[in-house]
DNA sequence: ATAAACGATAGAGTGAACTCTAGGTCAACG
DNA sequence: CGTTGACCTAGAGTTCACTCTATCGTTTAT
């Protein structure tokens, strides 16, 4: 079974022009060509799963380039490509600590917008007042 | 006690030119001046921490403005400034959920890309063959 | 009194990641 | 045989959030 562009738009959520966007920049190099026109095989698809789990947790194309041309080749994979994704996970679970502090702090000024809202206006009453 | 922009660039991490930039899209309403120069007081501080902590959760700098703008606004602040923040905040909630599913996602890919590698050049030595 | 240090503004430039447009190819259908 | 519809490329345009530059004003120390 094989995919047009659009079909794997669908599939992924990506828009078409995202797609050859990502091929352009060097993202897709595994994908086939008919006559011109790509043809995406359901393991192209995992592949663009991959890039879209990558970009979600903040990696930018160019590392992401890098990541699948090292998979790309034969002899690198096990070491560069699990070390590259080996990092970027650890990359993701500080990002979910640092947004779990986030979430704590947003919920402490919520308790107190009230208070930083009335010392502000207290403030400018008084510099008013001078 | 009060700071110059140089000395809250160092206690909140930002540059003074991103300072400037927010002040100029409306963030910081509540900087007092003196002969031009903007003068900080502590509690504008917990108001820039507070943009800081809604930039790191991805909140636009619009978004910000109108939470600020609100706030600013005596009548409005407990409705529709927390009412902001709460709709931020179950963001930001779902924003946790969807980074651990990455880190999963991640970890099940780093398990299984021996396997997409595989299977990948496989097809291709067949694609080849033909 | 003048130079250094720090502050200000306006506006141009940057980089990332798309998004859109124009113009073209190709296969299938009536 | 022509027209639709889906695909293609090259490249221009857009948005966001800064970042940088040029130029100017104000304190402060020597």
């Amino acid at each position: 079974m094989s995919y047009t562009i659009s079909q794997v738009a669908q599939r992924t959520g990506l828009s078409i022009h995202a797609i050859r966007y990502y091929d352009k920049e060097g993202l897709l190099p595994f994908v086939d060509r008919h006559n011109g026109t790509r043809v995406f095989q359901e393991q192209d698809i995992d592949w663009i799963d991959l890039i879209c789990c990558l970009k979600k947790t903040g990696m930018p194309i160019k590392d992401i380039r890098t990541l699948i041309q090292h998979c790309m080749d034969h002899d690198a994979v096990l070491d560069k490509g699990l070390e590259i994704l080996a990092r970027h996970r650890e990359n993701v679970e500080e990002q979910l600590k640092e947004l779990q502090r986030s979430l704590d702090t947003i919920n402490y000024k919520i308790k107190h917008l009230p208070r930083m809202y009335k010392e502000k206006f207290s403030a400018e009453a008084v510099g008013s007042a001078n």
